[in-house]
RNA sequence: GGGCCCGUGGCCUAGAAUGGAUUAGGGCGUCAGCCUGCGGAGCUGAAGGUCGUGGGUUCAAAUCCCGCCGGGCCCA
């Protein structure tokens, strides 16, 4: 925590220095100086006045430096004008080390802020339609919006996860067809697991059989509409079905650590008939416009600044397009329209949280509140930027002045590399990678992956850890797994594709989470070994003074920065990053500085204390991104 | 045709919002070391770079602006 204190206390002292130095208040940066030998912190206002002033920016420097006065209570120890202008600052280490360690050790929610109170968020993630099992790039967008539900709560938001499940789409009805018409057997013939069997059998040949039984497609038509109608023998098998999957697949997601708090039914969107209230509402304040001639004739368009071409919402046969279902729900989330809803428990979650979700006909009478949110945040890859920001534009201008908003997060998607597609008997020419394609049969379960890195964890484990039982082996190579797969998602920028390699994937070592997870359990052991309660004084602070000390007291200090960081920019990365980093220098630590065979009393008791406190933050750091950290591995 | 994004050693990647300090951080892979010291999923070192390219702005550009090339996506 004391690190941005000592941030605080240079910028007062700074803006003191600029008003007496009779220099205009600018923005300016404090940042940390490449080199330790500048300090802990950097300054480079004198170039901002000089860049404005037209002056050299050496002397503005130190014209300020001049009339710089260190308060005595504050962190600052030094400072010192450097040339080519910068103002560079020097932390009072040992009240730095001790504040921070102090408060590492001692406070359960070390790192947490409190930005968030009083605002209502709602996550929507995962999304994923209920035909077939998750694959690895389902789990970029679980593992992004699970971890930023988690970032918004540490930081005191009010949020709520929701999950849109797609049940009226053509997918659903190519697996119906499948069961009714193409002969598949409802259970899976080799005992799988059955949202496998109806992604990777009935899904990708019911469309391999289309081209070449075109009656099925008739089939497929009449699937739908009576799903449409509802209240048939199929609509109701499509129901039924689409639930059993949904099951399955929660089961994945929740393995992987995510759980949810609502899941929104397309069917209840369309049920509810809230498109209407939305439409007329849109004609009312001149939103939509109807086109009377040319090509769009008769259709009800949106036109949208700054762009020339307009977006068709309803046809002119009257059906609606995509989009049309998608307003509605958007508009519910943050609350431009009544909750129009039913709600009841779908089903009770592991970690024994209910899971709600809207219903058909009667709910429950009461029941948590759902959308009505100040900020919505919807997690969807990249392709959808462009109809998502059409319904951001529709619903600001709905909203008015509403402080309300709704964003889409986006994140560039997940491919299979050349390697990999070659192993899953998928031929590519040319290119390195291959886009993935349910239909197509082309991706990869996520399960089967979470599989396979479970299996490598446990060799590796076993060796480990001779002693232990079977189950102890699964449990731990299990919490192994889920950490590769999902640093491996989170950790880099998210406009970049991931080009998924599995044998990439099961290397466990390097910048990975099972390298954060063993410096944890290093730790750990020290802890265990030390056998007492960490405690930390000013005079033991003042002896973990070695560079390799420092690095990581002010990686420890700087904590609560990278969870402001992560949660300003919604990019959880920069907390895997950050816990990489804090390993890493724990890491050197412990291969040079020895804690329990240290002679000194002080400096040993100091040393744990230290030890407790990493610990401890990189747990908070990896709980963040729904990663456990166990004390064996 | 219009729009959005990406391009950093053999491969992957950070740094870009807010331009700065004669060493552009990491990781994988390669090579060489390190357990009679708290767990070697570790540590130390080496080799490997026109930051796609050409121009511009600036005292200063991987970072800002423009053109081009290559790749991806969306819309028509």
């Amino acid at each position: 925590m004391s690190f941005r204190e000592f941030k605080e206390h240079v910028k007062k002292s700074v803006e003191i220095a600029i008003g007496e130095a009779d220099y205009p208040l600018i923005d300016y940066e404090l940042f940390e100086p490449p080199r330790p030998e500048f300090g802990d912190l950097s300054a480079n206002v004198a170039f901002m006045i000089a860049n404005k002033l037209g002056l050299n920016p050496l002397e503005v420097a130190e014209a300020i430096g001049d009339k710089l006065r260190i308060p005595e209570d504050s962190l600052i120890a030094d400072f010192e004008v450097h040339e080519p202008g910068y103002i560079n600052f020097k932390v009072r280490y040992p009240d730095l080390a001790y504040r921070s360690i102090l408060d590492a050790i001692s406070k359960e929610d070390y790192g947490s802020l409190n930005i968030g109170k009083g605002k209502k968020v709602c996550v929507e993630h995962t999304s994923v339609n209920p035909n077939k099992a998750l694959h690895i790039g389902h789990v970029r967008n679980l593992v992004l919006g699970d971890s930023i539900y988690r970032v918004l709560k540490f930081t005191g938001h009010d949020v709520q996860i929701l999950n849109y499940i797609d049940d009226s789409g053509s997918q659903i009805a190519d697996i119906v067809v499948g069961f009714k018409y193409a002969g598949f057997p409802l259970e899976p013939p080799d005992g799988k697991k059955f949202d496998h069997y109806c992604g990777d059998h009935v899904y990708v040949k019911v469309n391999e059989l289309y081209a070449k039984k075109p009656e099925l497609i008739m089939k497929q038509k009449e699937v739908l509409k009576a799903m449409e109608e509802g209240k048939s023998d199929i609509a109701d098998f499509a129901k039924e079905l689409t639930k059993r999957i949904l099951k399955e697949q929660l089961k994945t997601c929740w393995r992987i650590g995510a759980y949810y708090d609502c899941l929104n039914f397309e069917s209840h969107i369309i049920e509810a008939k809230i498109w209407d209230r939305l439409f007329n509402l849109m004609k009312d304040k001149g939103i939509v416009q109807f086109v009377k001639e040319g090509e769009l004739s008769g259709c009800w368009v949106i036109k949208m600044e700054g762009e020339d071409k307009e977006k068709v919402l309803k046809r002119s046969d009257g059906t609606l397009t995509y989009i049309a279902k998608d307003i509605p729900y958007a508009a519910w989330k943050i609350g431009l329209i009544e909750d129009p809803f039913q709600y009841d428990i779908f089903i009770k979650q592991p970690n024994g949280k209910d899971l709600w979700s809207s219903v058909s006909g009667k709910g429950k009478d009461e029941h948590p509140s759902f959308g009505n949110s100040d900020l919505a945040i919807t997690v969807i890859d990249v392709r959808q930027s462009r109809l998502q920001k059409i319904i951001s534009y529709i619903l600001s201008l709905l909203g008015g002045k509403s402080e309300k908003k709704y964003l889409h997060l986006s994140y560039e998607v997940v491919s299979l590399s050349k390697k990999t597609a070659d192993e899953l008997g998928i031929t590519i020419e040319k290119k390195e990678f291959i886009h993935m394609s349910g239909r197509k049969g082309i991706y990869m379960n996520a399960d089967d992956v979470l599989d396979a890195l479970h299996k490598k964890a446990y060799e590796e484990t076993k060796k480990r850890n001779p002693d232990e039982s079977e189950e102890w082996h699964h449990n731990i190579a299990e919490k192994v797994a889920i950490s590769a797969l999902r640093f491996d998602l989170i950790k880099q920028d998210l406009d970049k594709m991931i080009v998924f390699d599995l044998s990439e994937a099961l290397n466990l070592e390097g910048e990975t989470g099972p390298y954060v997870q063993y410096a944890h359990a290093r730790a750990s052991s020290i802890i265990q070994k030390a056998g007492i309660i960490p405690i930390i004084t000013l005079d033991g602070a003042s002896l973990l003074n070695d560079p390799i000390e420092r690095e990581l007291v002010k990686m420890i200090s700087k904590f609560d920065l990278y969870v402001e960081e992560a949660v300003k920019n919604l990019s959880p990365k920069t907390l895997a990053r950050y816990a990489y980093q804090l390993a890493t220098d724990f890491n050197a630590f412990y291969e040079r500085k020895p804690v329990l065979q240290e002679k000194d009393e002080t400096k040993r008791e100091a040393r744990i204390a230290l030890v407790h406190a990493f610990r401890n933050v990189v747990k908070t750091a990896f709980n963040l991104l729904g990663i456990e950290t166990p004390d064996r591995i």
